[in-house]
DNA sequence: TATTTTTCTTAAACTAGTTTATTTTTTTAC
DNA sequence: GTAAAAAAATAAACTAGTTTAAGAAAAATA
């Protein structure tokens, strides 16, 4: 286990990034997969008419990167946060989900999560979604601007706000 | 590889069903994986108010499924068509792509699919969807009466009519 | 081929969420 | 601690998509 450890972090190259920094650039081609040791970070698209939508967010000890990766990616990721992160390249991430089945897995938990929010967006409203969100990761809230989690729950910030106007005013 | 492909037949079941078959149901826990040698099936689920939401659509060579299994599923699947499936247990199919890095691939590719998908849904209005799901699936459209593909991309049937209303106003 | 059932269309009133603009509040930097 | 910048709130006019309902067309079945 220990053995294991050390064989894996050998792959990984460490780096840390002030907040605010774009680590990954739609266009890029052989991105690479980043984990998380400190911090938080997104990845987002940039739409035609220049919108931006969070796809996702990922803090300590979490995973970020496009898993399409060698192709030229869509995606833009930026750190929120100071952080410090591992990177490893699409061919060294390839042997170790090979090799050790915690890491297919990952992809796997991923592809769950990924659809649940997928659904959660496709059938409930933004106030539905929002509640959801603060139930089940009240510490992102914290964390975050506003606007990013407007982003990340697909509406505005001006139609996030009107929801929040409209709570407060129930408690 | 024919050897492979033998080890690997040996873990599933062969079953036939008929159109309008309901092979996997929400509630359920310890649901089977579906290899599709023929036909067309959808998962989907029904929300709190009752309506459906289609998920993913898979036909020959695909597979169906929900990866969050051995845990109570939210999903419903149904046949489309007359299909022929071979299905397979979560603990085989976890030897499988343990053993098998082709299997860990597919999950990989489902994820890279999804949240392609996911992005449309998100950042594109309904007519750019429907466009799109034309573009790239154009054999979906023929299989598939309009309201299944309405609920793929997440509007009403009555919307979905609009739509081609006015789109075939433009030819 | 007539009948029943399923699917699709159209219309009209409605609602969830957007857009643009202005003001207020909070955070950051010197 | 003050100025500047960034984030959040509010308002009003707008649009993408929903709901309900009724009729037309197409497909399935006897």
């Amino acid at each position: 286990m220990e053995e294991e450890r050390e064989e894996i972090t050998r792959f990984f190259r460490k780096s840390t990034f002030r907040k605010k920094t774009m680590i990954m650039k739609a266009g890029e081609a052989n991105t690479l997969h980043y984990y998380i040791e400190k911090g938080l970070l997104r990845m987002y698209i940039i739409d035609q008419s220049g919108k931006e939508f969070n796809i996702l967010f990922a803090r300590e000890r979490q995973w970020i990167g496009d898993l399409g990766t060698p192709a030229e990616t869509p995606y833009f990721i930026e750190t929120l946060e100071n952080s410090t992160v591992y990177s490893i390249s699409e061919d060294n991430f390839h042997i170790l989900y090979k090799r050790y089945i915690s890491l297919a897995n990952y992809i796997r938990k991923s592809y769950v999560f990924l659809q649940k929010r997928f659904v959660s967006i496709l059938s409930k409203t933004a106030e539905e979604n929002y509640e959801e969100l603060v139930n089940e990761h009240p510490e992102l809230i914290q964390r975050l601007p506003q606007y990013q989690i407007s982003s990340y729950l697909g509406v505005t910030p001006v139609f996030l706000s009107k929801i929040l106007a409209k709570r407060s005013k129930k408690d």
